[in-house]
DNA sequence: CAGAATCGAGAGCACCGCTCTCGTTTTCTA
DNA sequence: TAGAAAACGAGAGCGGTGCTCTCGATTCTG
């Protein structure tokens, strides 16, 4: 009685938990073939042997599904830029940057739907919820500031100062505040240009704009369009 | 008599230019409203007042009046980005790539729905056919090549040679080719990298990645990341 | 063990792209 | 200028979408 209450009780809560899964993987799938606004609950569900309503059980909307995986890809993009810089011994920044942004690329090389769901258009009728979205979405971003603060704290950073606006630089105080960082306006915007850089090669690769065959080899052109936005960084002995 | 066939000849051809034009307005309309993949041709036959099927005697398809839509863009764009860059001096080689950029910038946060169509995520099941989009699309790309190209041949382009994979060389070649332009692979690279912080720059900005209200003077941070990717160039006298 | 919560199925609503037919109107041509 | 031909708009229809509601059946719980 007791092992069939226990039993019972798992059955729905280990049916559910495996819904929900089976939901996200299949999300996950139909994002990849179909992409963002291809992804279509119904046809989940006929995956999922089941009628489309049955899938409303556990996804409140077409659009939360969406979110979930988005704030997904958003952490596993980050794992995965976060795993490449560890990689690389922490004085050696310009090394760091250049394995974060090789990360970055080589996922969305991977998975270019998801990719297209993180920095591609917004999807139409669909506004991501910042609550959700915002931490996330924030991580890599603040990996690079973080790693170019402490290569300007090792004195290794070398970019003369430009011109900023009033504006601009107090728009620069709001980020350093933000992200809770040291680092002057020169090597924030040193961060933020390298990562304008990095995101722009990244969609313009993986959303085609390179036409059909003409890079053979596509990492090196990104590599060295990375290497001039890392020109402020000196090299580290064996970097 | 002669006028009734004249006006009669005038009223056919005339409506359907008249339909034609009105169908494209309405199709920019409710892209800038509604984004690509929520242009729905019964949305316009709606506005239109007529019903469904009538709009397919003017357009063969959806995705036909997207292509349209976007070559419209792409050369709407390029009008712009090549009248900024002609009302600098041509010798002006920075201020030149400079004006291009921020007409770049400017046209896409006035319309941000069609900048999505172009550099954006590509929607779902719709592949622009080459043979229409690629000249137009290529416009701007070419312009700054080109402008880089004289730079270097003005003797104002200073970047130290990078080492490049033989991958990268002959591809570089294969674009030298393309464009029909001489310049350096250093060059070249310079004029790459330009235009992906460009597009990265601009897609951050325009699809609001930096989110909500992170910049008030987001124009400003668009210039230093410009003027960052721009230090190989010489700065003109009073540029 | 009975009441409550949960579930899947199915019908239904409004929307989409697109095709086909059917009268009407306009244009071309013999 | 009269008749053939082309173009046109309306409407019905097909299969797809997201989403809501109801209705029995199952499962959990007090």
């Amino acid at each position: 009685m007791c092992d069939d209450v226990l039993m019972a009780t798992t059955t729905r809560a280990a049916n559910r938990a495996a819904m929900e899964s089976e939901i996200r993987r299949l999300g996950r799938e139909h994002l990849r073939t179909y992409g963002a606004a291809g992804l279509s609950l119904r046809a989940v569900a006929r995956d999922l042997g089941v009628v489309s309503s049955a899938v409303y059980r556990y996804v409140p909307s077409r659009d939360d599904l969406l979110t979930l995986l988005l704030v997904e890809a958003y952490s596993d993009v980050a794992d995965s830029v976060e795993q490449a810089m560890e990689a690389v011994p922490p004085d050696r920044h310009r090394g760091r940057l250049r394995a974060a942004t090789r990360a970055l690329r080589a996922w969305a090389v991977d998975d270019p739907a998801r990719w297209a769901l993180l920095y591609g258009s917004p999807v139409p009728g669909y506004s991501a919820p910042a609550e959700q979205t915002v931490e996330p979405g924030t991580r890599v971003v603040a990996m690079l500031i973080d790693e170019v603060a402490r290569a300007e704290a090792d004195g290794v950073l070398q970019c003369r100062q430009q011109d900023l606006t009033a504006g601009l630089r107090s728009d620069l105080a709001t980020i350093r505040d933000e992200f809770g960082v040291e680092l002057s306006d020169a090597a924030l915007v040193v961060a933020t240009t390298l990562w304008s850089t990095a995101i722009g090669a990244v969609s313009l690769e993986v959303f085609g704009q390179y036409g059909a065959n003409t890079f053979s080899d596509p990492a090196a052109l990104f590599d060295v369009a990375i290497e001039r936005a890392l020109t402020p960084l000196a090299e580290a002995p064996r970097d």
